[in-house]
RNA sequence: GCACCUGUAGCUCAGCUGGAUAGAGCGCUGCCCUCCGAAGGCAGAGGCCCAAGGUUCGAAUCCUUGCAGGUGCGCCA
């Protein structure tokens, strides 16, 4: 139930039934035609812009069409009235009892208040993290993997089929340059003095993995030249690294459907497969690229390279799939992976990035564009860098200086929900700057807590009125007799709760889970606005003592506030708190 | 040089597929809070929405150009 989408087929039916009576012609479209919210609390509960958007296309006045519009909407039961304002606008105030139904819609829905069918079923494959098996997540995949995720979520929640995936950059150079890093860990637990040059990874996190190994083939590998081992050392320190991101992972709370191996896409013919339709399509060719002006790197030599013509789908420059040794480049598979993806039935793909692949996202546009003929959608989101503090100081990740902050680390420090509820509180293509002392604050300067002592605080209304022997279970708060709930404090909360069903569809349109989380902070921030009244004036405290009729139209309320706090929260993937410790 | 992202209050940021007088938190100013629901509450000041053009009934939002910051630019993934 959304009472704005409802309350806009009103409108819609309202001006067809115009159209029959001759009052506006046929044929018009009424797809521009919304019922918002007014930014003025004082212009009413809805407003619709239909007699503006309206009136060039009907030949009529804004003002006329709103005149015969608005005594329409007004004889709807739900409306108690219907003015026409401004250069158009019929503002909307809806009947108390509208708002009472909501609640009662919200309690009897509980954590699926607010689902959509707008998705309908849209088959859509989310990838994110997607990290390099070489080493931890740090705070940068970190955010990456939240906003993912919550966006997973979201979508999900608003009617789409959808698939978390990781992609395993398991093919390419790196890989190799962690089994080298392993096998020298390997040596060191034999107990040889081993030195890491430059092109190997230092890091302890590996320690464990060298001496794992030797636990596992005792000393078949030492001395042994390259060819020996790399194969199997290489497929084994991946498996660690795998391992210790999924923990990772699962420590912020993320759990992937499908993890795709790059690797695997070699030595089947798959990339071939997916070059092949790039070919078939005219679209690939021998060529070479011009260095980038302005900054033409030293070593520059024309290479002939097997390019893909990505600007014809809106891409600056032609891009390589093969080096000059006739090696694919990443991109080659990446082509074939996203091919894959296609393959197996996806309507819509998702890829989340660092913003530092924001150069790749028109050439991935481009390839999916051309495999799938413009039938499959790729949406790239890009997630800004994270900018640490300490005490309100810049905190910079150093390897060397052993300040290399991790998920981990953050995990540890601060917890999963904090962690995902800070990440999703900025735009995803806004810098975030995560500051540890702040984020742990306990007050009301802290979204975070604001947030869940809104739900906690409802938790412990509903604890007490069980204490006091009042029946505080969903069902018989939704049969409560709410028409007592009148104030106007009671009746912005009512309104707030209602729009729950709204903002999803919006957040989920635009692909941006922050919404959520700015939402439910206004949503707390109604609660706690109703509840800092009852300090003045107990007959607004919810829980009213020897007034079970009373408490529970009340409780209702606020109990219908915390179902879409949790439903919200479960979004972002952020534990409801029970109580505040 | 080119591409992408960003530019809104002193600071950190929201701002709904273009809507009415631009919002929040922090900070600032004032008032309230000995107990009863204050890990506070209420009120106030504070804006050339980077700039200039354009599109239209209407622009922070869309387009063009410029300025500033960030990210990236063949044989790394």
């Amino acid at each position: 139930m959304n009472l704005f989408s409802e309350t806009r087929g009103l409108v819609v039916d309202s001006l067809a039934a115009m159209q029959a009576e001759g009052a506006l012609p046929a044929g018009l479209d009424f797809a521009n035609v919304t019922v918002e919210p007014p930014r003025d609390p004082a212009h009413g509960d809805m407003a619709t812009n239909a007699a503006m958007v309206l009136a060039k296309p009907a030949g009529a006045k804004p003002r006329d069409i709103a005149a015969t519009l608005a005594p329409m909407l007004a004889a709807d039961a739900r409306i108690e009235s219907a003015d026409v304002a401004g250069p158009g606008f019929i503002n909307l105030r809806l009947a108390a009892s509208a708002w009472h139904e909501v609640l009662r819609t919200a309690l009897a829905a509980g954590d699926d208040f607010g689902r959509s069918a707008m998705g309908q079923g849209t088959r859509v494959n989310v990838e994110y993290v997607s990290a390099n098996p070489t080493g931890p997540l740090h705070v940068g995949h970190t955010r990456g993997a939240v906003f993912g995720d919550a966006l997973a979520s979201l979508l999900d929640f608003a009617g789409y089929a959808v698939t978390r995936e990781y992609y395993i950059n398991d093919g390419g150079a790196q890989v190799d340059v962690l089994a080298r890093s392993v096998y020298l860990r390997y040596l060191e637990a034999h107990g040889q003095a081993v030195a890491f040059e430059d092109g190997t990874y230092p890091g302890d996190y590996l320690i464990g993995v060298g001496e794992a190994l030797a636990a596992q083939v005792g000393d078949a590998y030492v001395d042994q030249p390259e060819a020996v081992w790399l194969a199997e050392v290489r497929a084994f320190a991946i498996n660690a690294m795998m391992g210790m991101i999924r923990d990772d992972l699962a420590a912020l709370g993320v759990e992937m459907d499908t993890f795709f191996s790059e690797k695997s896409l070699y030595g089947t013919g798959r990339i071939e497969e997916a070059l092949d339709a790039l070919e078939a399509r005219g679209l690939l060719y021998k060529g070479v690229l011009e260095p980038p002006k302005g900054k033409t790197p030293e070593d520059w030599e024309p290479r002939e390279q097997t390019l893909f013509r990505s600007t014809a789908f809106g891409d600056d420059v032609d891009r390589p799939i093969a080096k000059s040794d006739g090696s694919w480049t990443y991109f080659a598979p990446d082509i074939a992976y996203h091919y894959d993806k296609v393959s197996r039935g996806f309507d819509m793909l998702i890829d989340v990035f660092g913003a530092d692949h924001g150069g790749y996202v028109k050439r991935m546009k481009a390839a999916v564009a051309a495999l799938t003929d413009g039938q499959v959608p790729l949406e790239i989101k890009l997630c800004q860098l994270v900018k640490l503090y300490k005490n309100g100081e810049p905190f910079k990740m150093s390897k060397r200086a052993g300040t290399f902050v991790t998920l981990r680390d953050v995990v540890d420090q601060v917890g999963a929900d904090v962690t995902r509820f800070v990440m999703l509180t900025r735009k995803n293509d806004a810098p975030l700057d995560f500051d540890f002392d702040k984020v742990l604050e306990q007050s009301k300067d802290n979204p975070v807590f604001y947030v869940q002592y809104a739900h906690a605080r409802v938790c412990s209304v509903l604890r007490k009125a069980q204490a006091a022997g009042i029946a505080v279970d969903d069902a018989t708060l939704a049969g409560a007799d709410l028409s007592i709930l009148t104030h106007e404090a009671e009746l912005a909360l009512a309104r707030k709760i209602a729009e729950w069903p709204r903002q999803v569809e919006i957040a989920a349109r635009m692909g941006e889970p922050h919404r959520v989380a700015f939402y439910l902070y206004d949503l707390a921030s109604e609660l706690h606005a109703l509840w800092n009244l009852g300090h003045d004036n107990p007959g607004l405290r919810f829980l009213q003592e020897g007034d079970a009729a009373t408490s529970a139209a009340k409780i209702a309320l606020a109990r219908a506030a915390t179902v879409v706090i949790s439903a919200g929260l479960g979004i972002l993937g952020v534990t409801p708190a029970q109580e505040m410790r």
